[in-house]
RNA sequence: GCGAUCAUGGUGGAAGGGUACCACGUCUCACUGUGGAUGAGAAGGCUGCGGGUUCGAAACCCGCUGAUCGCCCCA
């Protein structure tokens, strides 16, 4: 006998068992009902893309998270897909004929390889919507309006969506005359605003080598009141660049608003930064104060990408939802609906003996030929062993014919929930549970 | 990459250095036209891996690996 190999799975990676998936399907049956009912396209990509595609386009921190691929004997380097954001600019550059705007959907699993802990995977599935070629407001506002929708719809009370502009974050570093090169750690460190409190900050930033008078200066900047958008236009008085992202700002929640958006799930926040380099404009995060979990969608603007694929470049906005942190989230308020069914089949026909084997096959064939996901038993055993399985796999419904049902050209029909039985003739069962699954 | 905690059959838990138990689950049989019941039985663990201390280790010590939770970063 060989030695058994111990089955194991690669670090931060799942398996997603039945249940979970019927709990997936819902909830992307959610967000991709609402992606299309706002004019989104499905599109698919390999999940493999050239190395070069890739490198350079996120920053050096996520770089460093991009899983390598290659064949044993091949050519070409490849690397498992970090986001869908880049292989959207990567296909608009390829089929310059689609028509503009873009607009399309993908939801499919990316790969980074980070340290797992809650709410992180190193495999996951994200859920993007973007729209390429143009660079209205409206766009990005439509965005907003759509996760707005999708979370609503899958019944989130509790969440923000907080937004910003790079274009702010440009002009506050030009504004706090810092050199360059300490400029990312200068964004990082006033991300942390929130969590880590002012003190936080100046500690941060001092660490990252900024000047205190300089935090200090930049923090009293992030302290002006963010409702009162024009102080904010009079300290960019000699930052045109801040003035046009806070222009910006104003016009997408105006749009949002006008979309329906309540206007406490906005919040703009102007120390808001997210870590993808490519970002140029308006930039978005979804959090919900609960479960402390992350973000549960982030985008933004980056109107720069496809440029670096092709010599027309296009400006594109778009988001992304993370489906297991969703989940998560879900799971954890417990906000799945209590009709979600624990399996697909709807109906379990089972086989009383021999002599009762064909009947019971044509009978379970002609319930799937109606369209009901059925299922029939295998072996001759006893019904209370088949009732015990339908019932351990949450079968809502069971069919019996034995010899009296034959006899009398009908079947038994159970309702494993309540334990109501009814015998109707073998050419109505489908239609009669039809309407009882309906109902349900 | 850094830090903390943990590691016992499929799952959850027990065994205060002396031969590894319990519950649930799984499987089999009985109850032979009706379900998560009951009864009887079975399978399943070199106690994550490797070393050490000891007459003797699941337990104590060291290393490794893995998981979880933080940090960094992010969906």
């Amino acid at each position: 006998m060989t030695a058994i190999i111990e089955p194991r799975l690669p670090r931060g990676m799942r398996d997603i068992l039945p249940q979970k998936m019927l709990q997936r399907r819902y909830v992307i049956g959610v967000v991709e009902r609402v992606f299309e009912r706002f004019g989104f396209e499905p599109l698919q990509t390999p999940v493999l893309e050239l190395q070069q595609t890739l490198s350079g386009k996120y920053g050096p921190d996520a770089e460093k998270l991009i899983y390598d691929a290659r064949h044993r004997e091949g050519k070409e380097d490849l690397a498992l897909r970090y986001d869908l954001s880049v292989p959207l600019s990567r296909v608009v550059a390829m089929n310059p004929e689609l028509v503009k705007p873009f607009k399309r959907y993908q939801i499919a699993p990316v790969w980074r390889a980070e340290r797992p802990q809650k709410g992180r995977y190193r495999e996951f599935f994200q859920c993007d919507a973007d729209i390429v070629g143009t660079s209205s407001m409206l766009a990005d506002a439509e965005i907003v309006a759509m996760i707005f929708t999708i979370l609503r719809e899958l019944g989130f009370k509790e969440f923000v969506t907080k937004l910003n502009n790079r274009q702010v974050l440009t002009a506050l570093g030009e504004y706090s005359g810092v050199a360059p090169a300490l400029l990312p750690g200068l964004y990082r460190s006033l991300d942390k605003l929130e969590k880590i409190g002012r003190d936080g900050v100046r500690a941060e930033m001092l660490k990252n080598e900024i000047p205190d008078e300089t935090a200090k200066k930049v923090l009293d900047l992030t302290e002006l009141p963010v409702a009162d958008l024009n102080a904010w236009r009079e300290k960019f008085r000699e930052y045109p660049i801040g003035i046009q992202g806070i222009n910006e700002l104003e016009e997408l929640v105006q749009f949002a608003r006008e979309m329906g958006v309540q206007a406490e799930r906005l919040q703009i926040d102007l120390t808001m930064v997210r870590g993808l380099e490519y970002y140029t404009g308006p930039i978005f995060e979804t959090v919900v104060t609960e479960p402390k979990i992350g973000s549960l969608t982030g985008g933004g603007r980056y109107d720069g990408l496809v440029g670096l694929f092709s010599k027309n470049s296009l400006p594109a906005t778009g988001t992304s939802l993370g489906i297991e942190r969703i989940i998560d989230v879900m799971d954890e308020l417990n906000m799945f609906p209590a009709n979600l069914p624990k399996t697909v089949v709807d109906v379990f026909v089972t086989v009383f003996d021999v002599a009762r084997r064909a009947t019971s096959l044509a009978i379970a064939m002609s319930l799937r030929e109606a369209g009901l996901d059925a299922e029939v038993w295998y072996d001759f055993d006893g019904l209370g062993k088949q009732l015990r399985y339908a019932a351990a796999r949450g079968i809502p419904y069971v069919v019996i014919v034995g010899p009296d049902e034959a006899a009398a050209n009908v079947v038994t029909l159970r309702d494993l929930k309540t334990g109501e039985q009814i015998q109707v003739t073998r050419g109505e069962v489908a239609n009669v549970l039809k309407k009882k699954i309906e109902r349900a």
